[in-house]
DNA sequence: AGCACGCCGACT
DNA sequence: GTCGGCGTGCTC
């Protein structure tokens, strides 16, 4: 037992064998600093053997093996082999990505000092007697009797007893009689569960802690408002009370510090961590082993949290899942939600999913019954009454500047009212389509029912799932209309036409750049709760959940580049948009107002989003799905690949779909990227589709081995499996 | 990935 | 004669 093998940060899916003398079974999870090439580099241990493949020539001998932290549990282990398989990544590079980085230098890691850690005497502490404290030392005797007199203690108490103690007590934590406690630590009280919950949520609680021991996906369905956040603060609660821990995730970080503040005034004595990219390389760490250790129990976070090791999980709660924060867009192409689902299951625990719009994929798994549907569907707090959703048809009313007249009416009235607006631009799928203004005909491939995308310097109609091409008709096929003409996005200058109509509004508008800076966000909230706002304008993020109780209108301008959009996942993800923004307006004691700049008032979408009805739209676009053979009828795997010129990342693409192994797959052509150039690198893709997983696995195993061999010059390249933008 | 080794063109 | 291009191959 003196061979380990360890994986490294390198693009190789193999293990890398070392001699390291008096290793044992124990040592597995540990990292290990290890001779590779001329370097010195840190690695993972994951197993131990006796014996090597490798000649024993080669092989190097381990430099030194950290104990600075516990090794990584065999959870965590497992979860990173099984993100590899699924998403055919090199473990390495898994281990490596879901480490966090202070951990992946070699410098070891020496936890922050808790405030005032305290000790509480184990079971095997209280069996222990004096008579097996050996010597005749009268310290060991009488802090053992404290230890056992006393519930917790902290070092501070057990100084007085003398100067040398602390010392001994090192001695008992070494033998197993003493734990270490998180020091503000006490477990809640009852009381605490004695918050008020309505009927719906008391039902969907004791649904869940019916089956509370056990694995289940519950998708929660429930409408903005219904108080989805008291269903997880009680059943954080009951966990909390069995003494076990919690995996929180959410969307982003503009979230995290809210939704802490939220359960830290729910649980004031709780030990919590919040783990997101916003935090330096020690806090990340440091959160990270407190949840290790078991200190933590309720562990909040972005994507990257779901790698936490936690000895404890009791249950896991995935806040938001439809939202695309979740899926990580390079590198490991990770899903957090669906990897949460993977560990609920590993564990035997239940996880909740909860929405006001389930992604397709999830509706579908809960109507299959592979998910527990349940559902809120009546708003909890303040009594509010749903917003009033309204269409305004720009066929119909004049439209300057993107502003129709209705809608600047309703801002005169909302602002004399003296409540705030928002004017929400969609700038989702803005890829130009053909479209003929008289029958809103619109071009689509023949090949796969996707929408062309117009490309004005080829002069071409192009789809960009399976590389089709035409050319672009002068005339529209199905009415015969000349009036056909590139439809797209054309709102910039929104912002300046409402400073033009209402010069005595106080008007804001939000935007990435406008929210970088660190505090930007506070301060912005901060002027939108003191009423030094009349009229917000801004895209997505102005979507997320925050809460604006003086917004009576909200407006919504170009949603439908969206319908019309060559992503197939378009609509839902503009149905799940608009239903988050709608749910903005009207949340105190104001009936809020939306209304919908449109030329399709008659579209499904806007009908279900008039009867904040998500369910129906969800049928209607899972039978498009169907028809389409789009998931989640099929299962989808995207070859990205990255170069400096478009050509070659074709090229490489094209080679990479010669090299076709066996598999029973369907395989579209190579099409540049959405968004082609980024970062002055050219990106295209190719897309594999499957209607089993297996066979789609089946066929990505063998494929890559075949494009390891592939590499062309300036290439890079990666595989996305379940992609989500294209 | 990185980094060495290796085999062919224009330069003090 | 050498410096340097990037093709090929290996990493325990």
């Amino acid at each position: 037992m003196s061979i380990i093998r360890v994986v490294l940060d390198v693009p190789l899916d193999i293990l890398f064998d070392y001699i390291a003398p008096g290793v044992t079974k124990q040592h597995i999870g540990a990292r290990v600093q290890v001779p590779f090439r001329r370097k010195l580099v840190i690695g993972v241990i994951v197993e131990v053997t006796s014996s090597s493949r490798v000649s024993e020539g080669k092989l190097k001998s381990a430099i030194c093996i950290f104990s600075d932290v516990p090794p990584l549990p065999k959870a965590l282990l497992d979860l990173f082999k099984f993100c590899s398989n699924y998403y055919h990544y090199p473990l390495g590079e898994v281990v490596m990505n879901g480490l966090p980085t202070r951990l992946r230098s070699t410098k070891p890691f020496v936890q922050k000092s808790q405030v005032a850690s305290q000790f509480r005497i184990t079971k095997k502490g209280h069996v222990a007697d004096t008579a097996s404290i050996s010597g005749r030392s009268f310290l060991k005797h009488r802090l053992l009797i404290l230890l056992k007199e006393s519930d917790v203690t902290n070092v501070r108490e057990i100084k007085q007893l003398s100067p040398g103690a602390p010392k001994v007590l090192k001695e008992f934590v070494k033998l197993g009689w003493v734990e270490e406690v998180f020091s503000t630590f006490t477990p809640p009280s009852e009381t605490s569960l004695e918050f008020a919950l309505t009927t719906e949520q008391e039902g969907v609680v004791n649904e869940i802690v019916a089956e509370a021991n056990q694995f289940n996906t519950w998708l929660l369905h429930g409408i903005t408002g219904s108080g989805k956040t008291e269903v997880y603060l009680r059943l954080v609660a009951l966990q909390l009370l069995k003494g076990r821990q919690t995996l929180v995730l959410i969307p982003e970080i503009s979230l995290t510090p809210q939704l802490e503040a939220v359960f830290r005034t729910r649980f004031p004595t709780t030990p919590i961590i919040s783990l997101h990219s916003g935090l330096n390389t020690s806090e990340r760490a440091n959160g990270w082993l407190q949840a290790l250790q078991g200190k933590a129990q309720i562990i909040l976070g972005t994507r990257l949290a779901v790698f936490t090791p936690i000895p404890n999980l009791g249950l896991i709660i995935v806040d938001e899942e439809q939202d695309n924060s979740f899926k990580q867009q390079s590198g490991l192409c990770y899903s957090a939600r669906d990897v949460a689902i993977f560990r609920a299951k590993y564990t035997n625990i239940p996880i909740i999913l909860g929405s006001a719009t389930p992604s397709l994929e999830s509706y579908y798994n809960a109507i299959n019954r592979r998910y527990r549907m349940l559902r809120l569907s009546s708003r909890a707090v303040d009594k509010a009454v749903l917003p009033n959703v309204r269409c305004i048809d720009t066929r119909a009313v004049k439209v300057r500047e993107g502003l129709s007249e209705p809608l600047i009416a309703a801002l005169e009235k909302n602002l004399a009212l003296n409540q705030q607006s928002l004017i929400f631009i969609n700038r989702r799928g803005f890829a130009p389509v053909l479209m003929c203004k008289s029958c809103t005909w619109t071009a689509t491939c023949a090949r796969c029912t996707s929408r062309l995308v117009v490309h004005l310097q080829e002069k071409k109609l192009r789809c960009h799932y399976c590389g089709y091409k035409e050319s672009i008709s002068s005339v529209c096929p199905k009415c015969g209309s000349q009036d056909i003409a590139p439809f797209g996005h054309g709102t910039q200058r929104v912002e300046a036409a409402l400073v033009a109509r209402f010069p005595y509004a106080k008007i804001l508008r939000i935007d990435r750049d406008s929210t970088r800076r660190k505090d930007a966000w506070k301060e912005i909230l901060e002027d939108i709760h003191e009423q030094r706002v009349d009229i917000l304008v801004g895209t997505q993020i102005l979507a997320k959940g925050h809460n604006f109780p003086n917004l009576g209108l909200v407006g919504i301008l170009n949603s439908d580049a969206s319908l019309y959009s060559t992503d197939f996942r378009a609509a839902e993800y503009l149905f799940s948009q608009l239903m988050q923004v709608a749910g903005r307006a009207g949340r105190a004691n104001i009936t809020g107002e939306v209304l919908i700049q449109t030329k399709f008032p008659g579209h499904p979408l806007y009908h279900a989003l008039r009867r904040h009805n998500y369910e129906t739209l969800a049928q209607t676009l899972l039978t498009e799905r169907k028809a389409a053979s789009f998931p989640p009828f099929a299962y989808q795997a995207l070859l990205r690949a990255e170069a400096p010129k478009l050509e070659t990342a074709l090229d490489f693409l094209a080679s990479a779909a010669m090299s076709w192994p066996v598999g029973n797959v369907e395989m579209f052509d190579p099409v540049p990227a959405q968004m082609a150039r980024l970062k002055g690198m050219e990106r295209a893709h190719l897309l594999v589709q499957s209607s089993s997983r297996k066979e789609l696995h089946k066929f990505l195993t063998s494929w890559r081995t075949k494009l390891d061999k592939l590499s062309i010059r300036n290439t890079r390249w990666v595989l996305d499996v379940d992609p989500f933008e294209f």
